[in-house]
This record gives C-alpha cells, sequence and structure tokens, in this order.
RNA sequence: GGAAGCGUAUCGAAGUGGUCGCAACGAGCCGCACUCGAAAUGCGGUUGUCUGCAAAACAGGCACGUGGGUUCGAAUCCCACCGCUUCCGCCA
C-alpha cells in the first residue's frame, strides 16, 4: 500500500513512478476525497468533543436537581447527526482505502521504465555446457530414467501435476536438504508454516484483492472468501504475515527465515510447448527466504538475498544469469527484483528459478508490521524482502539437462551426493 | 462435536452505566534525587492511531478481542462473530 500522504504531497512524483511501472492513474478524484474526507472529520470530531463535555457535566446538573430534559433532546439531535457524519466519513474512507489497496508499489528510482524488453542481465555465471552429442529435453531424460511419471500424475490430478518417483523422489528431497542446510548455516530461522492462509494473508502480502482468482479455494463452507482459506501460490504469503500488527524489536532487525512448502498455483491458460514438463505445474515445491529489514537497511538485505540465491546455483555447477527487471516486470507488491535465471539447454533459453524482491514498506503498511525507531521513539513500517532460495521445480530440469551425458544418464552434482548417500550417477 | 469459563496497555490485574477513580493498583522499563558506586528508598515519566500543523509542542477524535445494537452517555447492558483455557467425546 502507497503511503496517502505521499500521493498527497507527492502527486506528481508518485504518479510518473506509477507511470514507470505501466500503471496511468490519476489522482483528482481520489485526493478530492480526501479533503471532503478530512473536512467532514473535522466537523464530526467538533460535534463529539461538545457531546463529550456535555455528557460529563450531566451528574453534576442531576445532583443540583436541575432539569435534564431539554439536553437530553439536543443531545439525541446531535448524536443523530454525529452517526449521519459518521457514516459519510466512513464510506469516504473505504472508497479510498480500496482504491489506493489497489495500487501497485512504486518502483525504485534507479529501475528502467518498461517491461521485460528493458531487464538488464548483471552478470553471467558459468558458460553454456557444450555437448558433443545429441542432447534430450527433461523430459526424456527424466522419464527414461525413471525419475518422474508424467502420465500417472495426470491420472491422479489432471493436466499440470506430475509425481516424483524412486531416485528423482530422493534427487528432489535432496536438493531441499541441500538448500535448506546452506540457509541454517547462514543463521536463518526454518518455519514450516500452514499451507492454508485466511484472506488476510493474500491481502497483506498485496496478492489480494487483484490476484484473488489465482490461488485455489478450499471449499470449507465459507460464504465469502473474506473468511475462507486458500493454498499458498508461495510461503512469502505466510511469513510476511508472521508479524502483523505487531510493534516488533529494533534491535531484533534484520529477522531472517526461510519455509519450505509446497506452492499451489491455478496457472490458468494453455501451456506453451516450451512450458512443458516440470516448468510451470499446479504445484511445486520451493524454499522461500524472507527478511524483516530496517528502512535504513532493507538494499543490504536485497543484496544479500540475491548472493544466497546465486551461491546456491554456483554450489550446483549450473550455468545460469542474474537479472535486473524493469519496473512494469516487477510483481505489483514490489519495488525491485532481480531473476536468477537458468540455462535450459533443450530449449536454448534461460528461466526463472529464483526472484528475489524487496517491497520496502509496501507489505508492512497492508498488514501494519512495525518496529519501534529509536531515533524518534516512535513506531514506523519495517521493510519486507523475499526470495527463492530455490524453486526445485526448475533447478531440477535444467540440473538433469546441464549434467547429462551421451548415454542418458545423469552426473549428480558433488554438493548433493551427501544427501543421496553418496550417489554420484543416476542410470 | 458437547459443556463451562475467559479476552482490559509491555506483563499481572481491578473496574459490571456517568461523580469519587476521565482504565485503579502492582511489576517491568526510562529519567531524576539520595550514594564514593550500587542496592534499597523517594519523586516523575512510560499504549496505539487519526485530524489540525512543514515539523515539534499542543489541542481534539477514536480504540478495553472484532463488528453491530440499546442510551443523552458503554470497558460495563444486549446480539453476532473471532480467539484462548479447562473438562467430556472423537481421532492420526
Amino acid at each position: 500500500m502507497i503511503d496517502l500522504n505521499l500521493i498527497r504531497n507527492q502527486t506528481e512524483y508518485v504518479t510518473a513512478a506509477l507511470a514507470r511501472k505501466g500503471c496511468v492513474v490519476c489522482f483528482d478524484e481520489l485526493l478530492a476525497k480526501d479533503v471532503a474526507r478530512r473536512a467532514k472529520m473535522a466537523e464530526v470530531e467538533g460535534m463529539k468533543a461538545k457531546r463529550n463535555q456535555v455528557s460529563a457535566s450531566i451528574p453534576r446538573i442531576k445532583k443540583e436537581g436541575g432539569d435534564t430534559a431539554a439536553v437530553f433532546a439536543e443531545m439525541r439531535a446531535l448524536g443523530d447527526k454525529i452517526a449521519e457524519l459518521d457514516r459519510e466519513v466512513a464510506d469516504l474512507q473505504e472508497q479510498i482505502t480500496s482504491f489506493v489497496a489497489g495500487l501497485p508499489n512504486l518502483p525504485d528510482d534507479d529501475l528502467l521504465p518498461g517491461e521485460k524488453e528493458n531487464n538488464q542481465v548483471v552478470k553471467v555465471y558459468g558458460e553454456q555446457p557444450h555437448f558433443d552429442f545429441t542432447i534430450k529435453n527433461h523430459v526424456d531424460l527424466c522419464v527414461g530414467l525413471g525419475l518422474i511419471d508424467y502420465e500417472r500424475g495426470v491420472k491422479l490430478a489432471g493436466n499440470g501435476h506430475w509425481l516424483y518417483r524412486g531416485v528423482g523422489a530422493q534427487l528432489e528431497w535432496a536438493l531441499l536438504n541441500f538448500f535448506i542446510s546452506e540457509h541454517l548455516a547462514d543463521g536463518y530461522e526454518m518455519i514450516l508454516p500452514p499451507h492454508m492462509l485466511g484472506y488476510n494473508c493474500g491481502y497483506g502480502a498485496g496478492q489480494f484483492p487483484k490476484f484473488s482468482d489465482e490461488v485455489y479455494w478450499i471449499e470449507d463452507g465459507a460464504e465469502d472468501r473474506k473468511k475462507g482459506h486458500f493454498m499458498l501460490p508461495t510461503a512469502e504469503t505466510a511469513l510476511v504475515n508472521m508479524y502483523a500488527g505487531e510493534i516488533v524489536d529494533e534491535a531484533k532487525l534484520p529477522m531472517k527465515f526461510f519455509a519450505y512448502t509446497p506452492c499451489y498455483r491455478k496457472e490458468a491458460g494453455t501451456y506453451r510447448a516450451e512450458e512443458r514438463g516440470m516448468i510451470r505445474g499446479h504445484q511445486f515445491n520451493k524454499i522461500e527466504m524472507v527478511q524483516y529489514a530496517h528502512p535504513d537497511h532493507s538494499r543490504e538485505a536485497f543484496d544479500e538475498l540475491v548472493a544466497k540465491a546465486c551461491r546456491l546455483m554456483e554450489k550446483l555447477g549450473l550455468h545460469f544469469r542474474l537479472s535486473k527487471l524493469a519496473a512494469g516486470d516487477c510483481s505489483a507488491s514490489m519495488a525491485r527484483t532481480y531473476d536468477i535465471e537458468v540455462w535450459i539447454p533443450s530449449m536454448g533459453i534461460y528461466k526463472e528459478v529464483s526472484s528475489v524482491s524487496n517491497a520496502n514498506d509496501y507489505q508492512a503498511r497492508r498488514n501494519n508490521t512495525k518496529f519501534r525507531d529509536s531515533r524518534t521513539g516512535k513506531p514506523a513500517f519495517l521493510h519486507t524482502l523475499n526470495g527463492s532460495g530455490l524453486a526445485t521445480s526448475r533447478v531440477l530440469p535444467a540440473l538433469i539437462e546441464q549434467y547429462q551425458q551421451a548415454d542418458g544418464s545423469v552426473v549428480v552434482p558433488e554438493v548433493l551426493r551427501p544427501f543421496l548417500g553418496g550417489l554420484e550417477i543416476i542410470k
């Protein structure tokens, strides 16, 4: 949520910043409503002050044997007027809040405007693997090695589902274990959150109301989504709401967490040919990192998360690149996003395996997460950051393809071997 | 699923329609005094949020789980919802 005060005081800046994100908006109507709201508020608060004064004097009037009938009549009329104005203020407030809550976050000033075409590759890691044989794609490799059973996945749950089996399941689990061990070594606290979340989590993370149709809702008898539950589309949705409504101790910042959860997404629409296999499914495994940071240090936290995600990829020995996203390609809630994209040899393209973002105070404003600022002694919104560390459903295909051998076998990266009982090659 | 009890500030806890007491009292925390220093003691301070203001100070509004209602006036009475605790039942 963008600060209403900022919209009020620096309207042109906000308008221009949103435009860089591809969001064209005019604030005239909003600002007029805001002026009207504050005027009415001043009026009704004056009335309430009077009512409070009169109410306080009533016991004294009674004590002195005075007549209260006239005062009661007057106050009843005043009360009716107050109730009416209160409704008008609440109505304006509701309109203002829902408008502002629908706006995306402001992009950081250094981001290029526009969409994907303006993304910048920051760094390329490793080199494209060279094969002196005809390579196979990950679907053929995984099926051939019995790692993934696509057909039975579809039988169980329909298109967009698969099941890992045997060494394939162990490999998936080894990746997760490897990531977990790295995060623990870095001092991050491990969290296993609920997978079914309440509406407020989606709102707080900035995913609702706009994207509430893109998650799976539980049929649990709730008559309306605001009282129901949905399957989390990423652990970020849970982690970023852990301290909602709280004022955390400044000395505890930054707070660092990671969580393993499957992620459940509708991914509505048809799949392109290039997204076959595990590239895009309705359920995939991911480890998510989240930091709660002091506003003065959130850029350092961002750099740390980016470095962590890159390091995981480097240790796996994969060829990948790091991209800084243009303003319009960052997701709605985020002020800044870097993507890690892994090379998929069979496709000849890079696919996202991690997205590291800084929401600044956008999410904290929505779910009211604050810290006490020692400089002012007052509560202030903190910054939330998140990044995949990593999504295995993209890493595994890339790994299978990049490590494939001429005979259709796959070499296991060294860092994973301890988690696979020393297994060196899958054949 | 059934029954009972309970949600008050950082924590504990009183308050069951207005005044005495504009949320008491106790602990914690911060400051000051006393002290060579500390402890003890004494005094003072210590919720959030909105509006007015460039800001601070200050003034006012709102908030006693949440939302409604009754009333001139609600922490207090009524209704609904949410959460917690205990007991019973059921269950991996």
